[in-house]
DNA sequence: GTTATTTCCCTGTTCGGACAGCTAACGATG
DNA sequence: CATCGTTAGCTGTCCGAACAGGGAAATAAC
C-alpha cells in the first residue's frame, strides 16, 4: 500500500472559490454538489492521510471488522466497487498488513479477505476520523437543520439512483 | 485524449445499495454525501462520455469558452486544480483538438490555451448534458425544495470550506 | 550586475475508479 | 465423461486527482 505521503506541511487548502463563473445557469444543484463532494473528499483524505489510509481503504477495512471476514467477491458487491480496484486495493492493504488472504476452503476460485489483529490498532482511530469528517460537515447545524440536510441527500440520491 | 470507451453496452449501473451496515452509526449525513457524489459522478460520467469527454474535461472547456483564452495558471486556479492535472488535461484536449496552446507574449514561461473553433461544436452539447445532469438530479423536487436543497448544499460547502 | 526568491510548467509516481481481456474453477447439461 | 456457460479473480490500460521534484524564466534584493 506504501503509506500515503504525509501531509506536504500545506494541508490540501480551499483550492478555488466559485466554479460557476458569473451569471452562468449552470445547473446550480448540480454544481453544488460537485463541490460540496469536492471539499469532503478533500477533508477526509486529509484526515484519513494521518492514518496512514488512503480514501476508500477505510471502509474497506470498517466492512471488514463490522461483518468479518469475507469473500472478495462479497466485499465487491456490498461496496459497490469494482473488482479491479477491489483486487488492487486488498493488494495494498496486504501488504501494508491489514488484511490476509486465505484461500476460500468450499470454492477454489475464491479469496477469503480478513483483517489482521494487528488491523484492529485502526478501528478506533477510523471510528474517531468519521466522526471528525461527520462533525466538520454537519457543525452548527441544529438538530432540525441535519436531519433537513439527510432528507435533501436521500432524495437526491433515490433521484439519482433511478437515472443510473 | 482518447475518447472515452463507448458505454460497453451495460451503464454503469446503480452500483451496490447501502454502504452503511446494519445500525452503525456512521456518520450519516458523511455518507450520504459520499453516495450522493457517487452517483452524480457515474451518471456525469456516462453522460459525457457520449460526447467524448471524460469528467472535468468538460469544465474546463465552459471555462474557456466563457471567459476566452487563458493562461493555464489561471485556469488552475479558477478551477481550483492540481497544476499537474491541469497539465495533462490540456495536453489530452489538445491531442483531441478541443484546445490549442500558445506562448505567452509576456512571459516566456506562460502558456495560453485557447479553444479551437472545432470545439465550438461541443459547447451546445455539454450545456445540454449540464441540464440533463440537473434535471436528472432535481426531477420531481418542487421549485420549493430545490431552493431548499441548494441551501443546504451551499451551508454544507460553508462548513466544509472553513475545515479545509 | 549578481544573487536569491518566486512563479510557471513539466514529469514521475501513487491512488481510486472504470472497462476489456484472460485464466482457472465451478455448475449444469447432454 | 465432455462441453458449454458462468463466476472469481488478476492484469493491462486509461482517466482524474494529488504530491514531489526539477528546470526555466521572471522578479526582488543586494
Amino acid at each position: 500500500m506504501t503509506t500515503p505521503r504525509p501531509p506536504s506541511g500545506k494541508e490540501p487548502g480551499p483550492t478555488a472559490g466559485p466554479v460557476c463563473p458569473a451569471g452562468l445557469r449552470c445547473g446550480p444543484v448540480s454544481h453544488a454538489i460537485t463541490r460540496v463532494a469536492r471539499l469532503h473528499r478533500m477533508l477526509e483524505g486529509s484526515l484519513l492521510r494521518r492514518a496512514g489510509l488512503h480514501p476508500g481503504q477505510e471502509a474497506l477495512m470498517m466492512h471488514l471488522w463490522e461483518t468479518g471476514a469475507q469473500r472478495q467477491s462479497e466485499l465487491t458487491a456490498l461496496l459497490g466497487s469494482d473488482s479491479a480496484t477491489m483486487t488492487r486495493a486488498v493488494q495494498r492493504l496486504e501488504r501494508a498488513g491489514f488484511v490476509r488472504r486465505v484461500p476460500c476452503p468450499t470454492d477454489r476460485r475464491g479469496v477469503i479477505i480478513e483483517p489482521t489483529a494487528a488491523s484492529q490498532a485502526l478501528r478506533q482511530e477510523i471510528e474517531e476520523i468519521w466522526w471528525q469528517l461527520e462533525e466538520a460537515t454537519v457543525s452548527g447545524l441544529t438538530e432540525e437543520e441535519r436531519a433537513t440536510a439527510l432528507r435533501v441527500l436521500d432524495r437526491l440520491e433515490a433521484n439519482l439512483a433511478n437515472r443510473a
